[in-house]
DNA sequence: TCAAATTCTTATCTTTTGTTAACGTTTTGA
DNA sequence: TCAAAACGTTAACAAAAGATAAGAATTTGA
């Protein structure tokens, strides 16, 4: 994919929270970068300041912990999602967890100093500060969802409810992450499928 | 207390975001009312869209939902902390959960249309955009955390934490509500306090 | 290509949690 | 003030989840 096309994806994915003009833009891409992420390698390790927010223009990251020496898989992110240690961004204080790429993935990203640059400069201060507002919005929304269903539903119908709306993860992830991201072990979710199939395999 | 010391208050809270001059702060006042909320009567019930944004003067609520009869308590805010429903409020679709006040509660409203009004007058605009994108990153960051915890951790670690970090909480919520915080039932937080208690009390 | 690693399932056993109910204590509200 | 409601603990049993290990199937990467 040639640069050109991938700024154009980029620009008509973030029409979803706020609209540049031509002189923004030209602006605002300055401070682009582009990754390219070998499979299993890392966008962010524990220890390390998160200094990026990216875009995935194709493949796909995985957010993970290790306790007790064991990796366990917290969320997912896909193509034309941000992706970013949030806390360790926006904090500057170092990582807690790792993401890593799951397949070959290519990112669009802009780190924090040009963030900081764009939020100072007048010219287009006023339009981060949205993009950010909105950004921020939309994934504390998805933290909400997420917490709910933490607090009110049983392993077994957090699975159900992934079965009905989750198709990406289900499809593109291994399930002993699944697992993880449900809140259980591997071994869990592979008794909890066994029961869905005798019971109501529909 | 008067209604000139709680704007004060405010105020100076809000310095933890952006800080009004003189100009804006008068515009922005005019957008404030003052609620007072009696012990156990709600601020947001669910099939209402919430329109406030509420800011804590003095008292307490919880957030909880109903799951088969029961009510699930999944949140809890305090003085000097913000309180709405962010999903309902930021879509403009009906609140899936209530909010309550625990004790005699005082707040500082803002509602959906006059932040609108704000986020359009170019007096204020900017630093609505600013102040919603400081809010939006500090419960993101608190929602990330909770979500590692219920991933990473057992009931029981998450309890320990509580101890360690949740004073409010834990003198101010009667111990059943604290229990759907950590994500298990009263019995269960019963049992894991007596199992600390014996192992080791400290 | 082929040995090694990964993934998923299944089984066994242990631990934890959920459910229901009983009981004493405390709080509430009319 | 006093009956009713709410709260926390405990017990007994059932259900679910964790831990560990074994084995088959698949994927991997050199």
């Amino acid at each position: 994919m040639d640069t050109l096309k991938a700024l154009d994806i980029f620009r008509q994915h973030l029409e979803k929270y706020v609209s540049f003009n031509e002189a923004e833009w030209i602006v605002f891409i300055q401070h682009l970068h582009f990754t390219a992420l070998k499979k299993k390698r890392h966008f962010i390790e524990p220890g390390i300041v998160c200094n990026d927010v990216g875009f995935i223009l194709s493949g796909s990251v995985r957010y993970y912990n290790i306790k007790d020496g064991e990796e366990i898989t917290g969320y997912f992110s896909f193509e034309n999602e941000f992706v970013t240690s949030y806390k360790s961004y926006l904090t500057r204080q170092p990582a807690l967890n790792y993401i890593q790429a799951l397949e070959d993935t290519v990112l669009v990203n802009f780190n924090y100093k040009s963030m900081q640059q764009m939020l100072a400069n007048p010219m287009l201060a006023y339009k981060m500060e949205r993009f950010g507002r909105l950004v921020a919005e939309y994934y504390l929304i998805c933290y909400e969802d997420r917490m709910t269903s933490f607090i009110t539903k049983t392993p077994e119908e957090r699975y159900l409810d992934l079965l009905s709306t989750g198709r990406d993860i289900l499809q593109r992830m291994p399930q002993h992450y699944i697992a993880n991201f449900l809140g259980i072990t591997p071994v869990s979710l592979s008794r909890i499928r066994r029961r869905i199939l005798v019971s109501g395999p529909l």
